[in-house]
DNA sequence: CGCTTGACCGGAA
DNA sequence: ATTCCGGCCAAGC
């Protein structure tokens, strides 16, 4: 069986969650939220690393109004987003400072956030908003 | 119900 | 570098 509706509830509250303490010029892979999370229970280990970051994916899709979507993307750098969509998602990235190769992709090693690990964000010496403030 | 598609990812051609 | 595939999920039709 997969996730019971309320696990899935519950997971896609705690990507949002997550996605929210994403700040403005920083960008998170789907990989990396699933990675942060505790898998639900009932989940198998092997399902889990499959699928979780597809299922961030879904959880993006249907997020609400305050979730800053746009500073997700594919573990390559790259938006994933298709159309215009994925035009204006480059566009939000661009006025929040973040920039992009000239193939399109997004630096993690200088955009990447790393977030919080077993609950309190312990943002080290994180070095600001690089083309901001 | 069954079938298709997908805001993923890592490994294999 | 690029495309393809398995994973056996979730949502939409």
């Amino acid at each position: 069986m997969g996730l019971s509706n309320y696990q899935k509830d519950e997971f896609y509250n705690r990507v949002w969650k997550l996605v929210r303490s994403v700040p403005p010029g920083k960008v998170i892979s789907y990989g990396q939220v699933a990675e942060l999370l505790e898998p639900p229970p009932d989940v198998l280990q092997d399902t889990y690393r499959a699928f979780a970051a597809r299922w961030v994916g879904q959880a993006m899709r249907g997020c609400p109004e305050d979730v800053p979507w746009q500073r997700v993307v594919n573990a390559q750098g790259r938006i994933s987003l298709p159309g215009d969509a994925g035009d204006r998602q480059r566009r939000l990235l661009e006025e929040e400072g973040v920039r992009f190769s000239e193939s399109g992709r997004i630096d993690f090693h200088r955009f990447g956030w790393t977030a919080a690990r077993g609950g309190e964000p312990h943002e080290d010496s994180q070095p600001g908003l690089p083309g901001l403030a």
